[in-house]
DNA sequence: CCACCCCCTTACAGAAAGGTAAGTACCGCA
DNA sequence: TGCGGTACTTACCTTTCTGTAAGGGGGTGG
């Protein structure tokens, strides 16, 4: 998975925080982890409609790898994967709630809509989806 | 300019800021503008090691598309252009302070370091430097 | 007179990110 | 036998991003 030597040095600490939620679904990742506590594989990519499998695979894999998400493998017949945030992606979380909020104001004042999700339901306050 | 389409339909509001600070050097140059107040190109260009006269004009023409920064044209002798931050751009910069302690909280418990930066002083408190 | 500084712009090229399509291995259902 | 569902992997291609190099118009200093 020819993937991220990352983790470079940074300049800063939103150097750091961005380098680890930028990639197009991460966000969003983030989002429905938080909104659902507890995911399967296909159960996210029918929350993040447009996302390849290729993508939430990999996308899954760097922030395993950056100990934001946990990954639970279950040896059962049909392969059971459950995915969920750890602390610190919980963390990320509650400080990407203001930046949410930031943007959730710009959108607003834009007049841009959000798109609609199928199937996302009880999104959490923070972020004003 | 062959840029950016952005401004697409967002999906959330972390997506839209998102969408807004992505790109190698944003998140330096609202920082530098934060430090700083009012900087002059070659200034930032100083502020930014590595950063290409290109890229910076790139990103500083889309942060004033996307109204996060003012640029001030002064017709004068050796020509003059100040850049500072749009009411937005300070909203911005608070909303992402928590995740910028995020960060520097991360590469302290990851050990990793910040890069050190020439001609780089008075930090904002909340960017963690 | 020529280089140099200012603040860019343009053309070109490489790297990285993202997308498409197919294949893997196993099972249940009809 | 064939289809669908589970959770991926792999190869290949396109799009986007970033970097390098050079030019440009105007004025100042040597």
């Amino acid at each position: 998975m020819a993937k991220a030597p990352r983790r470079g040095p940074y300049i800063c600490g939103i150097d750091a925080a961005l380098d680890v939620v930028s990639g197009k679904w991460k966000g969003l990742i983030l989002w429905e982890l938080q909104a659902h506590g507890v995911r399967r594989f296909a159960e996210l990519r029918r929350g993040l409609p447009g996302v390849s499998e290729k993508m939430l695979t990999q996308h899954l894999r760097e922030m395993e790898e950056d100990g934001l998400v946990h990954r639970e493998v279950y040896a059962e017949v049909p392969p059971r994967v459950e995915y969920s945030l750890t602390e610190d992606g919980r963390t990320l979380n509650e400080a990407l709630s203001s930046l949410g909020a930031w943007g959730t104001d710009r959108m607003r004042r834009e007049g841009l809509r959000t798109v609609e999700v199928a199937g996302t339901v009880e999104v959490p306050a923070s972020m004003g989806g």
